[in-house]
DNA sequence: CCCCTACGCCCAACCAGATT
DNA sequence: AATCTGGTTGGGCGTAGGGG
């Protein structure tokens, strides 16, 4: 194994670190998080078939931040495979995306928004639409623990390995699920009634039918995006609101356990509430809507710990 | 179109009985 | 009495699909 160091810049406002941890996507495989250096790590399958290890940190900037990204590898890096790492990176933390209008949006509506940092807003997702779609139904009719495991065991079983370390895998390429039999998909990982949904999806992306490619495409609406969305067996209005946050559209909320409670432990006097009235809080937002609630959550969240802490 | 309910799955909690 | 094993129950969670 070698090891190149590509390097990247990232525009300010940029916070690496807060792109990591706004939400639950670090945490699942083949993502790792090192809190400890600063850190996080990903086993990367390149579109040439070579898998590599991506660990990707953030130095110290104002204006432009640089990141570091070490890839460990086999043999020589093409010069492909280092535009295609670029992309990979760039991608996964958004650094092509502008949120100025939604920062403008947040110091005009007070708090919690306005004290939110600079470079907040970012959510960190995956290389490749096929990843984000399985993980976002991993994540319905279950908790989180459940979610991981889930992932990992896809990971395990269908992911390529680093040349080397048999124990660390890429995500799988749809083409893998896709060249099992559904019997065999289904006796290897214990995804529950999931099993016939991400095989379909995964057979789906491999034929290459681009029925999905044209979702990135920022010129089409999103509600056209989310209707295809939802003919989807597996997603529903939820994840296919958490699906469009993936891909760069905020104009809908997912409705779910997490955005129930922070309703009515926030606006609704822990009680029961009016769907329609728990959306009309974040109307304002317009295209902003998910980030609006999202950082409604988490600095709800902070706030509750830092009190708890200070007792 | 919106609202409602049943569904399917996993896991944690619980319990009974058996074994040290 | 303490620990282990196997079995059951209840809770948690969005989606699918049917009905209004």
């Amino acid at each position: 194994m070698s090891e190149s160091l590509i390097r990247l810049e990232a525009a300010a406002p940029f916070d690496f670190w807060s792109t990591l941890q706004a939400h639950g996507w670090v945490d699942l495989l083949p993502n790792e998080y090192h809190p400890e250096s600063q850190s996080f790590s990903r086993v990367q399958q390149l579109a040439s078939g070579k898998v590599v290890q991506l660990n990707i940190s953030a130095e110290q900037g104002d204006g432009i931040i640089p990141l570091n990204v070490l890839v460990a590898h086999e043999g020589r890096l093409s010069v492909k495979d280092r535009s295609e790492i670029e992309n990979v990176v760039c991608h996964m933390l958004r650094l092509d995306e502008d949120f100025s209008e939604f920062y403008r949006l947040c110091k005009k509506n007070g708090m919690p928004w306005s004290q939110m940092k600079p470079g907040n807003g970012r959510l960190l997702r995956s290389p490749e639409l096929f990843e984000d779609m399985v993980k976002v139904i991993c994540t319905t009719n279950v908790q989180w623990g459940g979610t991981k495991r889930m992932v990992r065991e896809l990971v395990e079983q269908f992911g390529e390995a680093l040349p080397g370390n048999p124990n660390l895998k890429a995500f799988p390429l749809a083409q893998a699920i896709a060249d099992v039999s559904f019997e065999d998909f289904q006796s290897r990982v214990r995804l529950g009634y999931r099993t016939p949904y991400i095989y379909q999806l995964a057979r789906d992306f491999a034929q290459g039918s681009n029925c999905y490619a044209k979702f990135s495409d920022m010129q089409i609406p999103t509600e056209e995006v989310r209707k295809e969305l939802l003919s989807v067996k597996g997603i529903g209005n939820y994840a296919a609101a958490s699906v469009l946050m993936l891909l760069g559209r905020y104009d809908e909320i997912p409705v779910d356990s997490v955005f129930q409670q922070l309703m009515s432990k926030k606006y609704f006097d822990g009680g029961n509430f009016d769907l329609k009235e728990a959306l009309a809080i974040y109307q304002d937002w317009g295209k902003w809507k998910y980030l609006a609630y999202w950082f409604d959550l988490l600095t709800f969240h902070q706030t509750a710990e830092d009190t708890s802490n200070s007792d």
